[in-house]
DNA sequence: TGTACATCAGTGAACGCGCGTTCACTGATGTAC
DNA sequence: TGTACATCAGTGAACGCGCGTTCACTGATGTAC
């Protein structure tokens, strides 16, 4: 017989993701420079000082929304990018409204992750990994596609790469164990640029007053990048 | 004869510009949200209140620093662009390239414009005019390249706009008096959500171990944009 | 099963800071006659 | 040119807030024998 967790265990869970909440529920009205954790305590009814036995900083408390909503940004693209009837194109299309839906939803944990870098706040490795998740998860029709193919097929829109991008397009694919030839990592590199450029424009109000709302802008782009994504 | 500016006017005037100056040093270590008045008049070796006669408030000085940036980005894209011996291509890679060439001087000054809105401050309209210049002065090259061709030559590689869309890229490219087909501005748009996107990427580390520098990388995705543009 | 001991969540006080904004005021600068 | 008055930059005190983090502590929960 396997011991459970203890009471003590299952609190500890439970308030950490309150924590988690609470945090995530004041970033929407304030940049993540500013979050509190004496209102989180407050919030909590919980002394102040309660919170270092949770988190033993901010910044650890930061690190782990950042980790989270990687993780879950990642996950939601893996779902809507699954395998099946679909053929690439469609799924990679889809991958990219559930980015866009995701980002609409939770706007301050787009910001968190893809928006200006927190003052005073150095990520530290774990990041690396869950941010890694999502780039694979919004590269992976391209890449099954790819390999039905010819790779030759591939960048008749985009001239060969030069040597010192070549390489850097080698490192970052193998990094993160993409089979993708230097054009096509080029052109996902290009795509989520233009995605990732594309949400914060709308997401920070560049777009009010002209595409509001941007469903049918988005709708647009995404369909001309896929085209020029080999799908 | 006509009376110039008195001391009394000029010294305003030098403590605005002195005012900002020190706002945006601290912007290089915090984000727009947590701009210190307090910290700007020890600065200036003057009592905190005092700020107040010349800014009547935190986020009036935010908006003057806003309209500031998107003044000097623009006219720094102008210069860029300004018509000549290069043809339209070459001249809105050039464009493109001081763009980054800004950013990367003054990424602070980008986050503030282009990176996430800052909690609490409500831009109010006197940020869309100098907003709108910058977008203008992006697409000047490609407005030439158009008006000097058959406008139906554009457009091979996008899909004809839907209804929504060509009006709402009617309405845009009116706002901001721009001569573009829709597809064109459908175009330039695309282009400059790429720009912003690389951009962004960039300045907050999301390049870190991949492509470092990304001058490479920025290069091959405006040149593959240009193409797209019809440059 | 019962007891002794270790773990650890939560307390409350304190340290040393910070902030935006208002208000009545002084005294220098600028202006109109 | 001289004087009276208006303007306005800067003062200093106050209001009413906020923060992250440390530390010695109490007392409940969990564990090993």
């Amino acid at each position: 017989m396997t011991k459970g967790p203890t009471p003590r265990q299952v609190a500890r869970a439970e308030n950490i993701a309150r924590i988690k909440e609470l945090a995530l529920a004041q970033l929407a009205g304030t940049s993540a420079g500013e979050l509190s954790l004496r209102a989180i305590a407050r919030e909590l009814n919980i002394v102040s000082s309660a919170i270092y036995r949770y988190f033993p900083s901010r910044d650890d408390l930061i690190t782990a929304l950042i980790v989270d909503a990687y993780d879950n940004l990642g996950q939601t693209l893996e779902e809507a990018g699954a395998r099946g009837r679909r053929g690439p194109r469609r799924r990679w299309l889809d991958v990219c409204r559930a980015m866009r839906e995701w980002a609409l939803a939770e706007p301050h944990r787009f910001a968190l992750v893809y928006g200006s870098s927190i003052p005073g706040y150095r990520a530290p490795r774990d990041t690396i990994a869950p941010a890694g998740r999502v780039v694979v998860a919004f590269s992976a029709p391209v890449c099954d596609e790819l390999g039905a193919r010819e790779p030759v097929a591939y960048g008749d829109s985009w001239s060969r790469p030069g040597r010192v991008l070549a390489s850097q397009l080698r490192v970052s694919a193998d990094a993160l164990e993409l089979d993708l030839p230097d054009a096509a990592m080029l052109a996902v590199v290009a795509a989520f640029a233009r995605v990732i450029g594309a949400l914060t424009l709308e997401l920070n109000g560049h777009f009010v007053g002209g595409f509001e709302p941007a469903d049918a802008l988005f709708d647009a782009l995404l369909d001309d990048e896929a085209t020029r994504l080999g799908l």
